[in-house]
DNA sequence: GAGGGCGGTATCCACCGGGATACCAAGACC
DNA sequence: GGTCTTGGTATCCCGGTGGATACCGCCCTC
């Protein structure tokens, strides 16, 4: 809790648009924030500066979550400094992330590429959304 | 198309509640078609065999998406056989998904363990719709 | 005792993924 | 000419996820 590396203010700005990615893990934040927690405990306050983009809503519940399955533990010190550590289950899950991730970092282009060479297909809904533009 | 083996008539039933998983490839249903898709193309009535659960606009859609995002080739034979195929990029996604399987097979008791650890942690809602019970 | 930081809650709301059900056009078969 | 199979669409609807905004109790400091 004392000298351990700040984060960055935005890890994740401009950066991995993961909701483009053919997958997720847990809710929409999970995967951000175990990368957060991956280098050392965290504390609330600390994780909303490089999730800024979270509400404090999303992000207990994204932590509650993380903890109800084990991947993440919850501890009060002097009643008041709250810290979100991985438990080593979690930990196990930097594994299944880190395909995801390499996967991503592969493949990112050829995706884009595919997803461009199909323009018709945008999102459910069938296609006479687009038909009535 | 003539003497490919038959997919099991339902491989998925009381197997692998994926939606309990802290992971999701793609739309709801797709890491299963990715999988039925593994051992060979399969046409659009095949797949709803062991796909019995998903109803058929679903599963278009579901297909639509693979096919999008450059993972899943459809063909038509004869103007009416239509055939879908795990395209290269699409096998390319075998990596992580097995990676996601393997964590699954490894630390599934241990997640099942913790969800019990914590049943006061339901879903999103906040507490007290539990208390109010 | 006022203000600020910390760690959240409470309420409201919009979107959309996906299930249920029904229907359909084109060829093949009888 | 009916009927069956194939490969889907059309419509309706429901619940959950997550964003916006506002508020809150506690402690500490000034």
């Amino acid at each position: 809790m004392t000298h351990r590396q700040p984060l960055p203010p935005d890890m994740f700005d401009e950066l991995c648009p993961s909701t483009l990615l053919p997958f997720r893990f847990g809710d929409k934040w999970a995967a951000l924030v175990l990368r957060c927690l991956e280098t050392g405990p965290r504390r609330f306050s600390e994780l909303r500066v490089p999730l800024h983009r979270v509400t404090p809503k999303v992000l207990t519940h994204t932590l509650r979550t993380l903890e109800r399955d084990g991947f993440v533990v919850r501890t009060t010190h002097d009643q008041r400094v709250v810290e979100y550590a991985l438990t080593p289950l979690g930990r196990t899950l930097l594994d299944p992330l880190n395909a995801a991730c390499d996967w991503a970092a592969t493949h990112w282009d050829e995706l884009l590429d595919a997803q461009e060479r199909h323009p018709e297909i945008s999102r459910m809904g069938s296609a006479q959304q687009v038909a009535a533009e």
